[in-house]
RNA sequence: GGGCGGUUAGCUCAGUUGGUUAGAGCGCCUGCCUUACAAGCAGGAUGUCGGGGGUUCGAGUCCCUCACUGCCCA
């Protein structure tokens, strides 16, 4: 017998528990393996290669949003459904990313309360403090992950500054420059004065602005009274001018070739040169050139071997000693000079103009192109596999768009500046000398200068950028690298992962990278045979699926400053995981953004209730067979319940229905689409299940008589494993409810630990095509119909009455040996069978079928006759429509047969319906 | 400036290789506490598929063009 259930669905009073559960029992977890076991394994003829997914890490510092709940909603479907179909090992591991600068900036911040700097503090003790804060605070994220249910291997968490992994990463670090791919220079990069770092350009986030263009006049030297005039859209970096340049063949400025100029406020003579990337049009045609304070002019400079001046430390503060704006900040600095530069007649003008303006990701400080010493990674080569890996298919994109998207940036690569001055992050493993300036690049920490033997060697302070580590993930979380060259079992086993899922925001901070460091280093792994890796294996996983961004209601994206961001957690606790989870899957169609709907998840809250009372009801009916002394077994197993021949019509039909969804589903995860699972178990469960097989398999559960005995066992069998079958196929969407259900079902004591660890029930393909779809729907369609017809002639609720009906004598036996569910659900005393319908009934038709109710009937005429006018007018054009197409010889000799047959059948529907409707109109009285 | 999407019911979205009368959820209207469920049941209304042109026997679907809109890159 069952557990009782609740009267009233809770979710909060069951995922807790769940949850819980899930952890502490340890389900998902995949050991370690074991080397000669695993060999054993992987040559055996059953081995399928194990599904394995790695969990995008959120930032230590993070907090759980919808689209972390999106994305592990997606990935805990996707793992449920493959661990469930019990072919391959399913692995899902998580972690989290030290995120260098996010976290830096919380402690500082928490520093800055306190009244202190990291600088006052000390790197050690202020690393201290970070370790400390990650310890207390580090672990929020994915408590909540484990609160949604997400069926992770918890024992193989980790974190992306572990010993091993911090080790694999100074390993790779080395081994690139070995390898001659890093490099160390002086160019210019982003910097954010605020964090006081470089940043890579993808961390550069663009804006556009208003702001202004000014022009300003250069005094040509020995010419009083001639000036060059330059336009500049940032005219504090002009203290570090060291030329202006004119395109060669511009005319306007042919006279200036080879005559210098004196810059304004500095008192310095630069020369002006000629170079072809100026833009003509752009500004006044004249432009100042600043080598270390922007990129086209650093260019610029390294083609005319000009020098480069900084007038700009650290903090976006000016350096130009002598002058009055030494020490100002470059926006204080920037008002003085232009004031100064109009007191002095040289600022032109200056007009609006539309900027785009390049700020921190992180901290949305304006971004300062700036000539800084950092280490750069030689991109080509690992860029070149890259894209080899993606364009023979051994990656696969889906949306495919994202293939090209992809493969674009590729093609476009720069250098990946590596370093980063923060504190907080892996150190770059490379000593300086004190004596030869030259740079150790070791994996132990040395003791002397590999090139000159100076012990008097330091080791560089910069710490390497976040996603260097990240990118790593792949290869490292199995073990790499390999002490002795032989790759672990772990690695031969899950290297290369199954799948990354994740948002296109990350293609390129991450998946790029993780492609290009994961091709490059696995590279020389050998297979577990012993045989070379090719670059199909290298691959870090071999399908990327990207998903959408979760919006608001209305589309909007959500943000604080709107106010209209959806917290998950508070949402789960109003509506349950399982409401958000499948809301969350069933808007997931691939490409376009979701629009999360509170009113959605309400619905689906609905659904779960629905699922909950049909339990009760199962459960029920369980307790009075029990009661009754009448044997119902239970059992769960892969295959569907068979579809018996003998058994009652709603029988065969739930069952092959049953067997329909159990396709679609496996058919829709397959390919990601999680909407059309979850649209098809919805169906299934409410439209079909519910409300229709449950109202009619009351007819049989009768078990005070023991004549009904029989029928009620077999009606229970049925109803029992379909139900079972339906939590099983339905788990990966809402693994809790299922959960709570399945295991009351069996009494607390079912087959398996857990749900998610039974089997995942699989269609026939002989069920999908089966007689009962269409007899049962001609019963449904009869159902409605009546059911219709009572509304528009009034008929109370309550009320039941006769039923004429005509029909041919197929559709009639059908009707006749499903009498009892007609008269249950369409309220209807009896049946009648004739010719001709009584003239005084006003009757409803289809093509197959006409029907009459016996009941004095109050027909609003007027709006009768509207109703049929529209039918006919309908009718009259699908006929004319039709019968144009038919009479095309074209059409004849080009469509397919079974379209033509298809229309002839609609033709001919349509004509009978329209003859029937011309009658009934003509039938209306002619008054009112 | 370059590239990629989107435009289908009041709202948010599906709609597979062109093929019969374009769907779902929510919302809306009407009637029902029919003992699993009012977080429910039953019935109902609502679309010139952004505009224009083309290909085709046949276009929401393919092509061109215009409009609007979103995103990415520079």
């Amino acid at each position: 017998m069952p557990q009782e259930l609740s009267k009233t669905y809770d979710p909060t009073a069951i995922e807790d528990r769940w949850a819980e559960y899930w952890v502490r029992e340890q389900l998902f977890s995949q050991p370690v393996l074991q080397p000669e076991r695993h060999f054993r394994e992987q040559i055996s003829d059953a081995y399928k290669p194990s599904f394995t997914i790695l969990l995008p890490p959120p930032n230590v510092t993070g907090r759980l949003h919808m689209g972390h709940m999106l994305n592990q909603t997606e990935m805990d479907i996707l793992t449920r459904w493959q661990r469930m179909r019990g072919e391959r090992k399913a692995l899902w591991v998580p972690g989290t990313d030290h995120a260098g600068i996010a976290t830096q900036m919380m402690v500082e911040r928490q520093l800055a309360e306190e009244g202190t700097t990291r600088q006052q503090l000390g790197r050690e003790p202020f690393l201290q403090r970070v370790w400390d804060w990650k310890r207390v605070y580090g672990g929020a994220i994915l408590d909540q992950m484990k609160r949604l249910g997400a069926t992770v291997d918890w024992s193989r968490e980790y974190f992306t500054m572990d010993d091993n992994l911090s080790l694999a990463v100074r390993e790779a670090f080395v081994r690139l420059h070995e390898q001659g791919l890093i490099y160390r220079g002086a160019y210019i990069v982003n910097w954010c004065p605020r964090c006081q770092t470089a940043i890579s350009d993808l961390e550069v986030v663009h804006e556009d602005r208003p702001g202004k263009i000014w022009e300003i006049r250069y005094p040509v030297v020995g010419e009083p009274g001639e000036f060059l005039t330059i336009a500049t859209t940032r005219p504090e970096t002009m203290l570090g001018d060291v030329a202006v340049v004119v395109h060669p063949e511009d005319e306007r400025y042919a006279a200036f070739h080879g005559k210098r100029v004196m810059l304004p406020l500095m008192g310095r003579e630069i020369p002006v040169i000629t170079d072809a990337w100026v833009s003509r049009e752009f500004g006044t045609g004249a432009v100042k050139v600043t080598p270390a304070h922007d990129p086209n002019d650093f260019a610029i400079g390294q083609r005319h071997g000009l020098r480069s001046l900084s007038v700009m430390d650290e903090q976006g503060r000016m350096i130009a000693e002598d002058t009055p704006y030494n020490g100002l900040d470059r926006f204080v600095a920037r008002e003085r000079i232009l004031a100064d530069l109009e007191a002095q007649d040289l600022l032109v003008a200056a007009r609006e103009h539309a900027l785009s303006v390049g700020i921190c990701d992180r901290c949305k400080t304006v971004v300062e192109p700036r000539l800084s010493e950092q280490w750069f990674l030689r991109i080509q080569p690992l860029a070149e596999k890259a894209i080899a890996a993606v364009e023979q298919g051994a990656i696969r994109f889906t949306p495919d768009q994202y293939r090209k998207i992809y493969l674009n940036w590729m093609a476009n690569i720069h250098d990946w500046c590596l370093s980063r001055q923060l504190w907080w992050g892996h150190r770059i493993p490379a000593w300086e000398c004190a004596a030869c300036r030259q740079m150790t690049v070791v994996r132990e920490t040395p003791s002397q200068c590999s090139h000159c033997g100076s012990a008097a060697i330091t080791q560089v302070s910069d710490v390497l950028d976040t996603w260097f580590s990240s990118g790593l993930l792949p290869v490292t979380v199995f073990g790499w690298p390999f002490a002795d060259g032989h790759p672990s079992a772990d690695f031969s086993e899950f290297y290369p992962t199954s799948l990354l899922v994740t948002g296109f925001d990350i293609l390129f901070f991450w998946v790029a990278r993780m492609i290009m460091l994961g091709c490059w280093f696995s590279a020389d792994v050998p297979m577990p045979d012993g045989s070379p890796r090719t670059l199909a294996e290298s691959v870090p996983f071999r399908d990327v699926y990207i998903h959408a961004l979760v919006r608001d209601a209305h589309g909007d994206k959500m943000s604080k400053t709107k106010g209209n961001v959806v917290d998950p957690i508070e949402t789960v606790r109003q509506y349950g995981t399982d409401a958000v989870r499948f809301t969350l899957a069933s808007m997931a169609s691939p490409g376009t953004d979701i629009a999360f709907s509170v009113a959605r998840t309400e619905g689906n809250r609905a659904f779960a209730n629905k699922i909950w009372n049909a339990a009760r009801f199962v459960f029920l009916n369980l307790n009075r067979a029990a009661e009754a002394g009448i044997p119902v077994e239970i059992t769960t197993s892969t295959a569907l319940p068979a579809i018996d021949d003998e058994a009652p019509l709603e029988d065969r039909w739930i069952t092959a229905e049953l067997h329909r969804t159990a396709a679609v589903v496996h058919a829709s995860l397959g390919e990601y689409r999680f909407d059309e699972a979850a649209q098809s178990l919805y169906s299934f469960i409410w439209g079909s299940f519910c409300d229709w097989y449950l109202e009619i398999v009351k007819l049989r559960l009768q078990f005070a008589e023991p004549r009904g005995h029989a029928a009620a066992r077999a009606a229970l069998q049925t109803l029992v494993a379909v139900f079972e079958s339906a939590l099983r196929l339905l788990s990966p969407l809402m693994p809790f409810l299922t959960e709570e259900i399945w295991h009351a079902l069996y009494n607390g004591q079912p087959p398996t630990k857990s749900i998610a660890l039974a089997a995942f029930p699989v269609a026939s393909d002989a069920a999908l095509q089966n007689a009962s779809f269409d007899t049962m729907g001609l019963v449904q369609s009869f159902i409605t119909e009546t059911r219709a017809q009572r509304k528009e002639i009034g008929m109370e609720e309550k009320a039941e009455a006769p039923v004429f009906v005509h029909a041919s004598s197929k559709v009639r036996q059908t009707l006749q040996q499903n009498t009892a569910m007609i008269l249950r659900l369409a309220r209807v005393k009896e049946l009648s069978f004739c010719d001709a319908l009584p003239t005084r009934l006003t009757a409803r038709s289809t093509a197959a079928f006409d029907l009459a109710i016996d009941y004095a009937r109050t027909v609003d005429v007027a709006a009768e006759r509207d109703k049929l006018s529209k039918e006919v007018a309908r009718l009259e054009k699908a006929l004319a429509s039709a019968d144009r197409q038919l009479g095309n010889p074209g059409f004849l000799a080009k469509a397919p047969a079974a379209v033509v047959e298809g229309l002839q059948s609609q033709r001919a529907d349509s004509s009978i319906l329209l003859t029937k409707a011309r009658q009934a109109l003509a039938a209306l009285p002619a008054d009112s």
